[in-house]
DNA sequence: CGGTTTTGACCGGCGC
DNA sequence: GCGCCGGTCAAAACCG
């Protein structure tokens, strides 16, 4: 029952490295709605995106450049949490702002997300980099517990969920400070996988979608043969 | 009946 | 030290 899409390409940590983030501020857009292959199956890409100079579609292919396989960010903050260091850009500041009042943190009701039935009616894949940048680490001297490689982006979507080719289990949803639409948190049903992937939608334009990945799946997409593409794609799963 | 979703509680990091 | 907040747990509800 999961359809989700992409292929999990995105899941690899594509740009995860931290020193990447740091300096290839990308917030590349893809478009390329005549790139069948890349398995994002029901979007389109639009224009090219170069992430640290790489071309984003070769990203997605999985060319990038070397990134440490799992580099996760040691010590350094987790997402959205130092507010000091993170950029007004930055999707996570603003999603998880901490501006003040009230303890957000029980799960509204009503929402329902998860549907994975459905299929995303559409458009455009925005690879942020922004998010991305915003998990610099911090410069805290206490070692904290290893991140997972995480790669976000932002997609204008009627459904939450993308079919990724992977089945995922949701475990939680929670709302965020600021921000009217809760968080949902997947994690990859497979066994001794340990991918997890959070869904938000953008406060500021609730048509699109943030889908932040963590972790790298050991095991390729469930149903990549029956959904996937064509043949000529890259069945990615790094 | 097994797997998934929902949702309140809990945990731990971080800023003040 | 305390409170805030994001992330996770887990029991109950739900669904096919």
């Amino acid at each position: 029952m999961f359809p989700s899409t992409s292929n999990g390409l995105m899941n690899q940590g594509l740009v995860e490295n931290p020193e990447i983030m740091a300096t290839a501020h990308m917030g590349f857009n893809l478009q390329a709605s005549h790139l069948p292959p890349l398995s994002f199956s029901p979007y389109s890409l639009s224009k090219t995106c170069t992430v640290g100079g790489e071309d984003a579609v070769s990203c997605l292919r999985g060319n990038l450049p070397s990134l440490p396989p799992d580099h996760g960010d040691d010590g350094s903050g987790r997402l959205g949490q130092s507010s000091t260091q993170r950029s007004s850009s930055d999707l996570w500041s603003r999603a998880g702002d901490r501006a003040a009042n009230g303890k957000g943190s029980s799960v509204a009701a009503g929402e329902h997300y998860s549907n994975n039935k459905n299929r995303p009616a559409a458009n455009n894949i925005v690879i942020d980099s922004l998010s991305v940048g915003a998990m610099r680490m911090k410069k805290v001297k206490v070692r904290r517990k290893v991140r997972e490689p995480r790669f976000c982006f932002k997609t204008m979507s009627e459904v939450d969920v993308l079919d990724d080719g992977y089945k995922w289990r949701k475990y939680g949803q929670k709302v965020v400070k600021n921000t009217q639409h809760p968080r949902s948190y997947y994690r990859c049903t497979q066994e001794n996988c340990r991918v997890k992937k959070r869904i938000e939608r953008m406060a500021e334009d609730p048509r699109m979608v943030i889908t932040t990945y963590e972790g790298r799946h050991v095991h390729s997409p469930s149903h990549a043969e029956e959904e996937s593409q064509p043949s000529s794609e890259v069945t990615l799963f790094w």
